[in-house]
DNA sequence: AGAGATAATGAAAATCATTTTCATTTGGAG
DNA sequence: CTCCAAATGAAAATGATTTTCATTATCTCT
């Protein structure tokens, strides 16, 4: 975790500084979410951050945890996934790798999808004279261990 | 509004007698939300359907606006669009046609793209053993009349 | 290294969308 | 026409997220 030479520890630095030189100051409670987010794997909520970083930094507080996570995403060094439980979910962003989400409906496990064809849908939008600048894909369907299972599903 | 032989209002029939037959009673709230639902465009909030639905039957209440569209949803008859802002929006299903949502980042209308190229995705996902049965896609950038504001805008 | 300005923090309270509770009303099967 | 379960509305509850405000701590300037 605290190896120098690491690439992930290289990262890591890297969004410490990319957060210093937009005006934020470092403390211990930002490096805790900083961490508990790269620690994670995937898209998860700020309850689970929280907890993840409080065994960084105990007296972290949840508040603290939203308004770094929301300082991260307005940096764009992290971005949020929507669900459809109520629920913002948080993730890194590794320099700009584009991904999706591949949801289990069965046991909710999110995985990531790198492929993204979408070329041909944002030309679509432009022919009608709109232009694409971002978007958002969630896939939603049953992962290998669910398979066997089934279950009520509906197109959307 | 109260035509008999249109087209809309065939469909209006249909979706009461959907219900109907799921085991739902038909109400004087419930024919207000759906017609409200039926009137405007595209995807809005539950909030919005109440005070277009109000107008119809003012009695109504913002609680059963919420259980009427859940009803809608649990029978295949709305479906749900989330943005970016913490709240849900439906929007009546057209027997089926499926489409995604072009937000403008700018001012904050939705249209409706009915193109949908995600054949290759839902591949990409059965390849790691994911059965895809669902996805949602929205796609974020300018509307023709915001062009050329351009502005902010966060990749993906 | 020390001081000071000011951003960040935590706890509690506020907010906002949505859901639940419960007493009352009403649709529609019989 | 009767009756009962389903539907309604008002108020309260919930759950995630945000704001407030007094206190703490980072970082810039000496």
């Amino acid at each position: 975790m605290v190896r120098d030479g690491s690439a992930a520890e290289r990262r890591f630095e890297g969004r410490l500084r990319s957060l210093r030189s937009a005006g934020h100051r470092i403390t211990a409670q930002r490096r805790a979410v900083l961490r508990a987010l790269a620690m994670m794997g995937c898209a998860c909520g700020a309850e689970d951050v929280h907890a993840r970083a409080r065994r960084i930094y105990p007296r972290l507080g949840l508040v603290t945890v939203y308004r770094t996570l929301a300082a991260l995403v307005r940096e764009g060094l992290a971005q949020t996934v929507q669900l459809d439980d109520g629920r913002v979910r948080y993730e890194l962003r590794d320099d700009g790798r584009h991904h999706h989400h591949l949801v289990c409906l069965s046991c909710g496990s999110i995985a990531r999808l790198e492929a993204c064809a979408l070329g041909r849908l944002q030309s679509a939008g432009l022919r009608r004279g709109f232009r694409v600048t971002a978007h958002r894909l969630e896939l939603f369907g049953y992962c290998q261990d669910c398979q066997p299972l089934g279950g009520r599903h509906e197109a959307r």
